[in-house]
DNA sequence: CGGTTAAACAAACATTTGTTAGGTTAATAG
DNA sequence: CTATTAACCTAACAAATGTTTGTTTAACCG
């Protein structure tokens, strides 16, 4: 019987690992497959028995990134009702993806799917799976008739997705003070000069 | 006396053209010497006639993408006085620098300094004098107190390069009302609490 | 135990890559 | 007109790259 065999010292995980923090840390074109066979403990030969190229282990990457993503996403802004808050959640999650959790985040981040030509298409669908989510949370958000919200989510996203170039999870902020700032931004007019009237928001959940 | 030579059939801006365009639409890795000597009308061994190397070429580029932006922003911000709106004018220069004017610009967004070992802290440096013009705006802004000026600029920054993934010019939006939209996102509370979700969702405005 | 085969190794191959060395042409100065 | 040399060409090199082929090891099942 053909049974899905798969043998307990199998380094397949390992592989897509190491994969994963090579391409996020330097990118598609700048990793070669002797770097990721050097950092998984094979030969580069090897790798071609887990995926059939290089482009192919990328994908696998992402499509790993943008299923933990969604999941994070999804029990991340389950967690409240009022739709500023799940934002604010929502884009907390987003910037520990991408400073804490792992490196599959950074690689949708970073690598352009014009890079891999043999799977663009299946690329910008996973781009599009992922950007999805922060969609409908736009959609629910109570606005004023005059906000495109298009717009809104297109400033929402780049804000986001610029966070790993500069957070530092080093530094004195954490990813729920970003993302209650960025919502904030939104709710109370920042230019206004009694805009400190309602400053005070409730904590959501996780600091670090 | 030795003068700056320079013969009438000199195709460096020519090559420096073609390597814009290349390194903008493709990345810094996925362009060969070969490909900007094809675009540029020459063959691959004359480009090192103007420049030592593929990173001096890029650097060339970066050099004068960022004399580019940085005198078309000062240029757009002489022309109000109002800090909210020079901030618009400053967004919609450099939505209208990346989409119609030029490649230069789209480089400087695209290709990281960690891709170009060699120059890494000079192109660091490059992006810091562009950044530093966005920086200069926010801080003239009258904000509240409690607002954090540095995620307010990084906000802005990430939401204003993050254009050139998803700005059409052929699309119904000017770069001047994508400027007017962020900065009035800013200004006005695009949700206050008392509105009600889903009351009035707006349909007509969309962007490309 | 013994056969099967998942999983990896070892060693190369074919291309592509950035780069260089030496020769050629033609624009310019004197 | 002549000498100079800016600007480019021709042809190749050495290294790096993604990939392939044949071989070996050892985990699993009956």
């Amino acid at each position: 019987m053909k049974s899905a065999l798969r043998r307990s010292n199998n380094r397949n995980d390992m592989l897509l690992d190491a994969a994963a923090e090579l391409f996020a840390t330097q990118g598609f074109r700048n990793t070669t497959m002797r770097d990721i066979a050097k950092k998984s403990g094979m030969l580069p030969g090897s790798i071609y028995y887990h995926y059939p190229s290089k482009e192919d282990l990328l994908l696998a990457v992402y499509e790993s990134g943008v299923a933990q993503i969604v999941e994070a996403l999804e029990t991340a802004i389950a967690q409240a009702e009022d739709p500023w808050e799940r934002l604010g959640l929502a884009i907390s999650t987003h910037i520990e993806a991408i400073t804490r959790d792992s490196h599959y985040m950074r690689v949708i981040n970073r690598v352009l799917p014009e890079q891999v030509p043999n799977h663009r298409d299946m690329l910008t669908d996973l781009r599009g799976k992922y950007e999805r989510c922060l969609q409908a949370l736009i959609e629910d958000l109570p606005v004023a008739p005059s906000v495109d919200r298009k717009l809104l989510r297109l400033m929402v996203l780049g804000a986001v997705n610029h966070t790993q170039f500069w957070f530092d999870s080093a530094g004195p902020l954490t990813p729920a003070e970003v993302g209650q700032a960025f919502t904030r931004f939104l709710i109370e007019p920042v230019g206004s000069d009694q805009a400190t009237a309602r400053s005070s928001r409730k904590e959501g959940s996780n600091a670090s």
